[in-house]
DNA sequence: GTCTATATTACGATAGAC
DNA sequence: GTCTATCGTAATATAGAC
């Protein structure tokens, strides 16, 4: 930031409007002209920075899967019990998501209509995988409770966690990533009834 | 079924053929086109049955929309102690998720582009409403844990319930409604964690 | 880097024959 | 009820001036 305004695009910022207008519109629902008008440029001069629309869902859902997959490498998420392990990538992916929230919505709503959205599924399920492992783990050290099938728990865990980008917005006097973060794990792990 | 072979569409049956494309290249991502070869028939047959793509959107998200507020007309839905009405709701809204899937899952992932779009979300919001007063209800009874906020937990409920489209297949041999339900409600209300 | 103008294709919908 | 043919529009993308 060295010019107090920016008069101009670069693909990076160009891609933060059309990630924008991607998760009000869908992507389908998306055109070249959609994206000119919510940039303030024409039409061609978004294919000056870009080769197209979908090189910027290209980018996007890349930057998703980063921050995801960063988690995975964390030491938390790599050392100690499993259950413990499991509950620190759960709270992690409820702060990732929330950190990159229009990036990750955009991941969590592609379809596969095209290769890259076929890629960004293939990846998606790459990550669900790795986690279901964990929780997995968990089970095998009798942490987990035994009247849940593991595979139909991770979707359902996921499920919940995903779901936040339905409805959060950093509205500022909302609650903030460690809060929502702090309720899903209490949630996930011990559930909505009171303790009698 | 009073015929071996059904040779000739009804809005009915075409409504099957299109929402089940509708859910694969989502709504703005399936062209009239795609709709016509996935039925075996022309576009301009299509609009014999149908005045356009809009009526078929319609009366599917109509159809979720109806299975779902049932639930809540339902008597173990209006009488009783909040936490049980709350938690016969959650059971039922899986088992309803499940029995009409494919038009659970189109309402689902409706965006707002159009009227029918927009009508749809604000059915949608109503029904979470109605469900989100049960779990107040509920918590002022004292039945649900003091850590939790209430209109938090709602929404992550309301995400773990509704993520149930996006890997449901009624495969013969894989589980049924009732048995997805009853590992719903258990992690929603016990949690993930092996008791003590 | 951004524009206007336009090529080209795909889409939703209609007309009219059978 | 279904078809072929086609209209009008809107889409992605390019050409070329400034």
């Amino acid at each position: 930031m060295t010019t107090a305004k920016r008069d101009t695009y670069t693909p990076e910022t160009l891609l933060s409007v059309a990630v924008q207008v991607f998760n009000e519109r869908g992507y389908d629902g998306t055109s070249m002209e959609h994206l000119s008008r919510a940039a303030g440029i024409s039409k061609s001069s978004i294919y000056h920075h870009v080769t197209g629309k979908e090189e910027l869902l290209r980018r996007a859902v890349s930057r998703a899967l980063d921050g995801l997959f960063g988690i995975l490498d964390e030491e938390h998420a790599r050392v100690g019990h499993a259950a413990d392990r499991l509950e620190y990538v759960v709270r992690r992916m409820v702060e990732v998501l929330i950190a990159e929230l229009p990036y990750v919505t955009l991941l969590l709503r592609v379809r596969g209509n095209t290769d890259t959205e076929r890629w960004a599924l293939e990846r998606r399920r790459d990550f669900d995988h790795q986690v279901a492992a964990l929780l997995k783990a968990a089970a095998a050290e009798g942490e987990v409770r035994g009247d849940v099938e593991v595979r139909l728990a991770t979707r359902l865990v996921f499920g919940m966690v995903n779901s936040i980008v339905e409805w959060y917005r950093p509205d500022g006097r909302g609650m903030n990533e460690r809060e929502v973060a702090e309720t899903v794990v209490r949630l996930v792990f011990g559930g909505l009834r009171e303790a009698s």
